[in-house]
DNA sequence: TTGTTTATTGTACAGCGTTCAGCTAAATTG
DNA sequence: CAATTTAGCTGAACGCTGTACAATAAACAA
């Protein structure tokens, strides 16, 4: 560890270095813990040197919550048939929100996330709903509706629900359930019975 | 202003007047704008003041959640029709959440209030869908469901949307256009066609 | 009146995100 | 290859945050 650096001489960091240890800190300690200057230390660098590789801490969650989506398993819009598609698509994504508690409130206070893997999410869906007939405005509402249902659903799963004591713990399982039944209701809203 | 107060002289906080001082920091200046310090300045009292009457800014930031919901409107399950009464208490729980932007995803990451208020509408929405013949767990799960996509929706219409420049910004008449599709899509598949 | 509880202040700590100036190694240019 | 520019990094600092601790004075109880 006597790797004291001097002003001058570099850490050898790349975006993708940072952006890799900033996942990994969210991981381990959550979004409370990922700081700017946690992160400095997790890579042996001062806290401003991060400034050379992202604009800011916003910029950085930005691109952490779009590089999480890039585990959501796409199905074909071609070779797939929409509510078939549609549900594998929406609980895929609901599973990789799952595997990112910390990040959920986050997709809602942004909306969403805006980069090229939640676009290719996006695409695919529009896709699927074309298949069925439904495009337009009705597409880009029906849309907005699946997504936001997805990451509501995923920020209600990610801990003790807002019942104390009315029944049991309710278990992962249980809420995929959940999940899965409103998804349903919903789909057959949207492409019709 | 000359009213300099030494050690021990009181100010005559309440925990009603922290509160209400709070709500109106919290309308004014937003989520972002509401600091124990700015608070404790608006009051015209030491910061750490306010720690004799609310435990700390998590507890604070809880209480002010429940009491926005106190101006949801609810009707009376003993005579208002299950489908039509869902309807009226999501919606107005819609637009009071658009009225506190800033709360919206603090409603989420906290998944839903705690409060006597929140209590007040789960129990409502509990009678209402036992009205209907949907009792047990099925209830819970409806309940659940339309409480994450209403919270879900509201923080969707609270900035803009995911959707840079693909259509017009989107106006609040669409948008509750669109909450109320998928809220009867949601109703229609909880209570049957 | 005396004693106890409680609201408030002053002070302080540890942490945060971020900016600025300086240094120097690496990249670019001639 | 030498000169010059670019860019990654450090050190220091600013202003902000939530909150704990000890002292003080007002309110209340006996």
């Amino acid at each position: 560890m006597g790797e004291a650096r001097t002003p001058g001489q570099r850490a050898g960091l790349t975006r993708e270095s940072v952006l890799q240890a900033a996942h990994k800190l969210l991981i381990e300690r959550g979004l409370d813990g990922l700081s700017m200057r946690g992160l400095a230390t997790r890579l042996g660098v001062a806290p401003n040197a991060i400034y050379s590789h992202v604009a800011n801490k916003t910029a950085l969650v930005d691109e952490l919550l779009d590089e999480v989506l890039a585990a959501v398993v796409v199905p074909d819009p071609d070779t797939t048939e929409a509510n078939a598609g549609l549900v594998r698509i929406m609980t895929s994504s609901y599973t990789v929100l799952l595997d990112h508690p910390d990040l959920v409130p986050l997709y809602l206070a942004r909306q969403g996330a805006r980069g090229p893997h939640a676009q290719r999410l996006g695409d695919v869906m529009f896709a699927l709903l074309a298949q069925a007939g439904v495009t337009g405005p009705a597409a880009h509402e029906a849309r907005r509706v699946l997504i936001v249902y997805t990451i509501g659903f995923a920020a209600l799963s990610t801990s003790a629900g807002p019942e104390p004591s009315e029944d049991r713990p309710l278990g992962s399982a249980e809420l995929s359930g959940n999940f899965a039944s409103g998804l349903q209701w919903l789909l057959t809203g949207i492409l019709g019975a």
